[in-house]
DNA sequence: TTGTATGCGTTATCAA
DNA sequence: TTGATAACGCATACAA
């Protein structure tokens, strides 16, 4: 069925100012009837009403409106251009409810914007009407949208990247944390760990890296759960996955599960790359967590995985809510402090002590 | 870090005029220099760009500008107000990474309305500035934005319901994709088949329904889909599913598994439920295909399931970015019409011929 | 409780 | 190529 294209129907819209003039009062009283901010008598408000329902109106233009507010009611979220894959980790859609959740609330809209190639000029998004910028997901230390945003005063709310003095962080002690998580492997009796990386770059392969690699990473928390590891470990071997999901995370503790001597356990960045780790343990033949302990960071919920992680719980949910939170104050013109949220150690079913070494090779008992 | 509550930062931000004072150029002219509708000196754009580096003017108020314009360069997407769980489901995450390609291009930002609890009045979202809506995953069949919008002339574009002359629609035709598929599965020799549906109303319990009941479904895919298998296995045992989820295609499956005689065939009418079809035959020590066919609906990927799925490709990706590709030309004033899009058939390792049917009680051979 | 008048910051039209 | 001016549709301060 085709839209709207009755050419009888191109008849300009009525506005406020017909609907006043019809139902014979000023426009400011008219206005008045759909905002509600002054008493109106009751005659007077049926009488708008009628007109506006004669005139087909509906209601004052959003437009219009929030420019003379000089607010939108519009919350900017800047998502990576590969909103699949992002949304793909229930972590950012578990954190992105939470956060709808307060704005329905607040009665704010959340607009996506999309980052896209670097250099654009100028930064897609820059022409958007929003009151207020939240980055979610964002993997890089610097963007492009911030020196614009801070220019139009527009206040900034983000996780932990990017970083800047105008951004209000809500964010967890990754190092703090992700040390706590080694802390509890260290004491189950492991000696040989490997760590599994976020990607240190976009557009990289599943590799090895090393400590000066990691300590250049663009995604801070990159290098935060890695110092986090080598607070309890000293130096581990590392791998970098390719993107943060379950197939790159199983590749990545594959490469670590070739390593002699091989690792007992696998210290994965996220769930979803400690998902992958446990596929790869199993597709050698090992049992988790008898023979190789695994762990994650997240904390998000992994109904199909048929069993619990033992990981980091950054809480997504509550993240959300506290980044609207964080939102809320600011357009209502209070300053806000950064939060840090607590992010407790959650044991599950995929860590336990290591196995007994082989016996070396056999041979008359000493 | 304490955000922008410098008080000395109180100060007016600069708009076009006093860039334009200052550079000694009319405003108009400004303009054309952050438009380019219009050739400009370029020693005139300079000393306007200088201007405002001065000023710390960052390009115009996209709210002035959109007042101005009549438009605002923002498309509204209804969505379910659990974000989440809609977004759990790898289909609507798909499509919406499909339409996002296509807005991206357009350089429109997508902007979510969450779908409140019915009946607040006005509708959630009618008080945001968006040049058209679109209706991605929708589960009613009338929604209460759609008048209102209709009565904005804002134009909408949906993927089957809401229903609305006013809508164009982007879609597959459920009932014949689903026919074809169950001709699969009957050609392959089924007769005893089971189907599991999305859940009839919001708030549910998995439960058998009967055909009446499907007949008043508010999804109408949930009708057409069940045609669609009436159409060639008649009658068969349907289990409405709680939700659109994995556990509850288990649960729901898990039912169909339970009756005498035993379907020898499950059809899910989406990947996740069938996803949980699978889950709910390994649980009773069935194989699938061996002992059970199973097929879904959507053609999503699932790489963590290690299987294909026979099912219904219906093109998420393309769905939605043929979506986007309605909406930019209704948006360029272009009447659009319906689109029908084609929903292949995919063969996975899900679905074989039947069991042979055991023995009768043994006794001599006739 | 209602009306009058002003301006939010732009862009489009037209004339120069 | 540039400038003056008039909207865009509404919400507010203030007066009545």
């Amino acid at each position: 069925m085709p839209a709207d294209q009755d050419p009888a129907a191109r008849t300009p819209r009525a506005t406020l100012r017909d609907v006043a003039l019809r139902a014979g009062v000023a426009i400011s009283t008219a206005s008045l009837v759909y905002s509600g901010k002054k008493p109106v008598a009751p005659a007077t408000a049926e009488k708008v009403r009628e007109a506006a329902t004669e005139l087909g109106y509906h209601g004052p233009d959003p437009i219009a409106s929030s420019l003379r507010q000089g607010r939108s009611g519009v919350i900017g979220a800047v998502v990576p251009s590969r909103l699949l894959h992002a949304f793909r980790d229930p972590y950012a859609v578990t954190m992105f409810d939470g956060l709808a959740e307060t704005l329905g609330d607040l009665g704010t809209g959340l607009l996506l914007m999309p980052e896209s190639a670097p250099g654009s000029e100028p930064p897609p998004g820059s022409n958007l009407a929003v009151d207020a910028v939240v980055f979610l997901l964002s993997s890089e230390e610097a963007h492009p949208l911030v020196p614009e945003l801070v220019g139009r005063g527009i206040p900034m709310v983000g996780t932990g990247s990017p970083v800047d003095p105008h951004i209000v962080q809500v964010r967890v002690d990754d190092r703090r944390a992700t040390a706590a998580l080694a802390r509890h492997v260290h004491e189950l009796g492991h000696r040989h760990v490997g760590h599994v990386l976020m990607p240190l770059q976009p557009d990289q392969v599943t590799r090895r890296v090393t400590r000066a690699e990691v300590a250049e990473a663009t995604l801070p928390i990159t290098r935060e759960r890695a110092e986090g590891v080598r607070d309890v470990f000293g130096d581990v071997p590392m791998v970098s996955a390719a993107e943060a999901d379950i197939e790159a995370g199983r590749a990545a503790a594959d490469l670590l599960l070739g390593l002699d001597p091989r690792p007992t356990a696998i210290l994965a960045q996220s769930d979803l790359l400690a998902v992958g780790a446990v596929r790869a343990a199993e597709a050698r033949g090992l049992r988790v967590p008898e023979d190789v302990s695994v762990s994650g960071f997240d904390g998000v919920e992994l109904p199909w995985l048929g069993r619990r992680l033992t990981t980091v719980d950054q809480r997504p949910a509550e993240k959300g809510r506290l980044v609207g939170e964080a939102l809320r104050h600011l357009l209502a013109g209070e300053s806000v402090e950064d939060v840090e949220l607590d992010a407790p150690l959650r044991l599950g079913d995929t860590t336990a002590a290591p196995p007994r070494p082989a016996p070396p090779t056999p041979g008359p008992p000493g």
